[in-house]
RNA sequence: GCCCCGGUGGCGGAAUUGGUAUACGCGUUCGACUUAAAAUCGAAUGGAGAAAUCCAUAUGAGUUCAAGUCUCAUCCGGGGCACCA
């Protein structure tokens, strides 16, 4: 038998697998489908990391198993191209983002297919191809038309390093999510998608998702609904009235001032001359004030603002303050205070020497309206930024927003020179001159018009949102996705990946019930099952990044001479799915080891049948594999081997290993059943072998082991006859000479535990 | 501050869901092969003890014939939310 040369045999199967098409997906009515997919990566300069390489493992290994098992699997994969990594790249050295991006993308292709992962490479898709964003903006022009795309001029994140607005799912304790730059407070017109639309549903269905309870508990956080009422306060003088929102309107008896939020529309119009410039004064340093220093500070602070509300409960007049423990976004921006009730409102009163009054309650209904709130807002999706897709809509002399014609789809990205954003509140596109302008008809008019294009792009979560449904038809012209092809593959079974717990998965949710509310999805929750892995760090335990020098490449790792099936392996064998685990090159040596063993067993192969560790091994791995336990199943077949090397393996004993191994090691196990001459067909275990003629019955005395039984497996059933066989024991009989109290048995332990 | 998870050998981690604690891998030690080394193969490996045994799943109590697993308290670590009225 010759050695084991891993990269000899997984270039060998490498090719077979590309010329072949081997994991090509065709749509087959009769056969069962499984559709699984990691969230694709964004293919970065520099290629492939361990992270990914468990992403994609994890998806390989459920993808062979359900094939192997008859099922009709489709596994695509693409790329997340647009952002910031790209346009960053092509401003320090001039080299577009389109050609960086492909560069890119052929590097991680070359390097995804070194790792012999079963993907439909005929399904590969690109958000930053003009023949995928052209849907991304067909998509925008549906969400437009009902409404669920709108313009807003608000106070929005501001990152002043990238030079552009954020969503609020991007900003984490208060910095940018890209660049970690604090951001900023900014009023400006932007585009939103409509979210809070679908709040309610978005939570009510989180529950029946088969999702790790991490990610459903965050949703829920993140949507943060609570029921409460507004309720409306009059103004002595005939100031608008206030609305404020609360969610125990049965202590309005105990509201003694009200409080509004720096940014509160109609706050001039609560001032008087005496107390203009102070308020002035106090909203510019509230709205200046970074989201940092605002967690950071928690001192209450406020002015009064010169006016007063009638309490509808109590007839008095009460105070109006503005200060910015009110947020400007929840609720209706403005609060009544209830001291007595609630911390925050106490803090400020004994600050500010306000009433406290410990009020009765009253029914919750009889001054407000009942009124549903949610901490989550609309979707910020306009970027300032080049490298994004364009919004097709065009603006008229007015400045009102029309939309691009769908037949003239796709607004393609135009060539600049110069991809630098500035703080003209405008992306580079504004310096496509040509571009910005456009003839289109005004329906306002009735015109053909000259219009400016918007130059905005959107967020790239956008082009996410819809992804796993264009991989059903990545190359339909007529449709973002074919109705009959969604049918059949939709939704998908399997959803694997590391990141985007509220962003990425959220919105995917919102399209979906979005689109299946058009009719175009016959489905309303786009992810049966998501599981969501730990990262790789470095084998200090530290985050692997450039700077520490810390990063394992998984292309050495295959270069060294262990090749893919070890590393796969590995990244399969490193702990529990959903836990973080640290590098440990010596670890995979250890797996190199099991794989060369598995080969070696192929040269000897013995009259020695191993039934019963066979079936026990197919059963394990089986059920390990459907629960995402990768790293205990490995050890059964590891375990498996070792028993093999001790008791000699037969060819039957080889050919379940191999079909078992496939999922993890496929260049390996291929080769192996070309050898044993047979097909890779999931191997299934007889219950009547996993018992065997006899069994081992552990004797406890007062619950501690004292003696092991070998006895009949028949006699299981006859406690008698143990108990006797366990009293006659020598060891046992130590113990039990001043009499036995009682003992329990238990036969699907076999185990007996004698009281005295 | 509030809400979730966790804490098991020298290390990563197993444990049929209340039933033999420490599977599997790493590391370590010894042995075989070899002139030698690497590779490979075999054996041992929670602690104490000569042994019988005893003690060990963060700590302390409790429930039970039986607890890593259930209950309560305490300590430590991780994650999420955080002025959301």
């Amino acid at each position: 038998m010759e050695r084991y040369e891993p990269l000899k045999i997984e270039q060998k199967w490498q090719k077979i697998w590309a010329d072949n098409k081997t994991f090509k997906a065709t749509e087959k009515p009769d056969t069962l489908k499984m559709y699984i997919a990691e969230m694709f990566p964004y293919p970065s300069g520099a290629g492939l990391h361990v992270g990914h390489v468990r992403n994609f493992t994890i998806v390989d290994v459920l993808a062979r198993f359900y094939a192997q098992q008859g099922y009709n699997v489709m596994r695509p994969f693409g790329y997340d191209t647009f952002g910031l990594p790209a346009e960053n790249y092509a401003i320090k050295t001039g080299t577009a983002p389109q050609e960086v991006t492909k560069i890119n993308i052929n590097n991680f292709r070359k390097q995804a297919k070194r790792l012999g992962y079963a993907i439909d490479w005929d399904r590969e898709i690109n958000t930053s191809d003009p023949d995928y964003y052209k849907w991304t903006q067909w998509c925008f022009l549906q969400l437009y038309k009902k409404g669920l795309a709108y313009q807003k001029e608000s106070y929005q994140w501001w990152c002043p390093e990238d030079q552009t607005v954020l969503a609020n799912e991007q900003v984490e304790n208060g910095k940018c999510w890209r660049c970690g730059h604090e951001v900023e407070k900014k009023k400006m017109k932007q585009w939103f998608f409509k979210i809070t639309e679908y709040a309610d549903e978005l939570l009510s269905e989180i529950d029946a998702l088969d999702w790790p309870d991490k990610i459903k508990t965050m949703q829920k956080n993140w949507i943060g609904r609570s029921a409460g009422a507004e309720i409306d306060f009059e103004i002595v003088g005939g100031a608008p009235k206030i609305k404020v929102f609360t969610t125990r309107p049965d202590t309005i008896l105990g509201a003694t001032f009200l409080v509004v939020a720096p940014e509160y529309p109609s706050l001039d119009a609560l001032t008087n001359d005496d107390t203009k410039e102070a308020v002035k004064a106090y909203k510019t340093a509230a709205l200046k004030k970074s989201e940092i220093e605002r967690q950071e500070n928690k001192e209450k602070t406020g002015v009064f603002t010169g006016s007063y509300a009638i309490n509808p409960a109590t007839k008095e007049k009460i105070p109006v303050y503005v200060a910015d423990y009110v947020l400007a976004g929840y609720g209706t921006g403005a609060i009544m205070a209830v001291p007595a009730y609630d911390d925050r409102d106490r803090e400020f009163a004994e600050k500010f020497d306000l009433p406290i009054v410990e009020a009765e309650f009253v029914d919750r209904d009889l001054y407000g309206t009942p009124k549903i709130t949610y901490k989550m807002r609309d979707w910020l999706i306009s970027r300032q930024r080049y490298w994004g897709c364009p919004i097709p809509i065009a603006y008229d002399k007015e400045g009102n927003p029309h939309p691009i014609p769908e037949d003239q789809l796709p607004v393609l990205i135009p060539e600049v020179e110069d991809f630098r954003p500035d703080n003209s509140g405008h992306s580079a596109l504004a310096k496509a001159k040509d571009w910005l302008k456009v003839e289109l008809y005004n329906e306002d008019t009735g015109k053909v018009e000259e219009m400016t294009r918007e130059t905005d792009t959107l967020d790239g979560y956008a082009c996410s949102s819809w992804y796993l449904w264009r991989y059903a038809s990545p190359h339909d012209k007529k449709h973002a996705w074919d109705e009959k092809a969604i049918k059949y593959w939709e939704p998908v079974d399997i959803y694997v990946g590391a990141d985007h717990a509220v962003a990425h998965l959220l919105y995917v949710r919102f399209w979906c019930k979005f689109f299946a509310d058009e009719g175009y999805l016959p489905f309303r929750e786009p992810i049966k099952k998501l599981i969501y892995h730990g990262y790789i760090n470095a084998p200090d335990g530290k985050k692997m990044s450039k700077s520490k020098g810390n990063v394992i490449d998984p292309l050495d790792v295959i270069n060294d001479g262990y090749g893919a099936d070890t590393l796969r392996t590995y990244e399969m064998f490193i702990g529990p799915v959903e836990l973080d685990a640290a590098w440990d090159p010596r670890s995979v040596g250890g797996v190199y080891r099991f794989l060369n063993r598995c080969w070696s067993l192929l040269g000897n192969i013995s009259k020695a049948d191993n039934i019963i560790i066979r079936n026990k091994t197919i059963k394990k791995v089986t059920t390990d594999i459907v629960k995402c336990n990768f790293n205990t199943a490995v050890a059964a077949l590891m375990e498996y081997v070792n028993e093999l090397y001790k008791q000699g393996a037969s060819k039957e004993d080889l050919i379940a290993l191999a079909k078992l191994l496939k999922p993890f090691a496929p260049h390996l196990a291929s080769e192996m059943l070309e050898r044993l001459d047979t097909d890779d067909e999931w191997p299934k275990w007889d219950e009547k072998y996993l018992t065997s003629d006899t069994v081992e019955v552990i004797v406890q005395v007062n619950g501690k082991l004292r003696a092991k039984l070998t006895v009949k497996t028949e006699d299981l059933e006859d406690e008698e006859k143990i108990t006797s066989l366990a009293l006659s024991d020598e060891k046992v009989a130590k113990y039990t000479k001043n009499g036995v109290k009682k003992s329990i048995f238990v036969k699907k332990a076999h185990l007996l535990n004698i009281v005295v």
